[in-house]
DNA sequence: AATGGTACCAACCGCGGAACC
DNA sequence: CGGTTCCGCGGTTGGTACCAT
């Protein structure tokens, strides 16, 4: 079901995920965010590329990701939002919480794709969407259409507020029983235009306005991205860069990066800058901390 | 039991856009 | 302001599991 493992021409590992290197991944950003795809994999000891790593976080590593069977309730609201938007994965993957876009874009193309039509009229009759800014009803957005879309989509994505799709999700969800409390994370993306978290590392795209809350709606608000957060035995609490500057301040690593603190940079940028050798980097930090 | 076809999904790759220098 | 780097999106591929013959 994976690719097998390989070394490409440059040394960087490709294929199958090793467990060990999923806990190497996983414990990395957990301590100290991911700032930088590129540097992560180094920093974090992984024979990796970034966007490697980014791809196994983002799919199948990061908190609250669900695997698995799609309910009946997710399927329609693909299904509603295929019919609005076209193939903007990440656009539903947003607003489906634990669901990456890849794992949706799969789901359509082996599930959903050739199901009867009479399926997304009944979607679409059931949850009515209203008229787009500058475009028809009929006329689905296609990620193949020319510009004259593409600028609507991206006047629609900038829209925070996206009022006929919260629709479509609350009466898509709220008509199901099992449904995991889905009318939190729905509240506050509607309610809420802008909730990008202070001091939160965790970068989305500007396309589709996902906040951390959105990703993880069943956490607590401000949670792992936003608290400080509680790690294992051999690990420190670690909240914002202000606190990695605090600990080079005081530490061995300090006398290395005698020009970080003031400039705010990115601990990995700091150590790189440093020249020193990056591949030891996690050990170094291991040991210390 | 062996073989071939298909379904499925994790991972890769190319590209465009944003950010940075 | 142009070049470079990085990030994220969406399409595609590789390889295993499963099913039919």
């Amino acid at each position: 079901m994976v690719r097998a493992p390989r070394i490409d021409q440059f040394g960087m590992k490709k294929g199958a995920w090793s467990e060990d290197e999923d806990n190497k991944l996983r414990s990395f950003i957990a301590k100290y965010g991911h700032k930088n795809w590129c540097e992560l994999p180094k920093l974090a000891g992984l024979s990796r590329c970034g966007r490697s790593c980014r791809l196994r976080w983002m799919n199948y590593l990061r908190p609250n990701i669900k695997h698995g069977n799609f309910t009946k309730q997710e399927e329609d609201v693909i299904i509603g939002l295929h019919n609005k938007f076209g193939n903007k994965w990440s656009l539903m993957a947003a607003r489906l919480p634990g669901r990456s876009d890849n794992e949706i874009k799969n789901h359509w193309h082996t599930h959903l794709k050739n199901q009867p039509a009479v399926r997304n009229d009944e979607i679409s009759t059931a949850f009515p969407i209203e008229e787009e800014v500058g475009k028809p009803d009929d006329e689905p957005i296609n990620s193949n259409k020319t510009t004259t879309e593409g600028c609507s989509m991206k006047i629609i994505s900038n829209l925070n507020i996206q009022v006929d799709e919260v629709g479509i999700l609350l009466a898509v969800l709220s008509s199901s029983s099992d449904h995991e409390s889905p009318s939190s994370s729905l509240t506050s993306k509607s309610s809420s235009s802008s909730c990008l978290s202070n001091g939160s590392d965790y970068v989305v795209s500007s396309h589709h306005h996902a906040t951390p809350h959105d990703q993880f709606p069943d956490e607590p608000a401000g949670s792992f991205w936003t608290e400080p957060f509680l790690l294992d035995s051999e690990s420190i609490i670690v909240s914002s860069i202000s606190d990695y500057t605090d600990m080079f301040s005081s530490s061995p690593l300090g006398s290395m990066t005698n020009n970080f603190i003031p400039q705010q940079v990115s601990i990995q940028d700091s150590i790189m800058a440093d020249g020193s050798d990056v591949l030891s980097w996690s050990s170094t930090m291991d040991s210390y901390f």
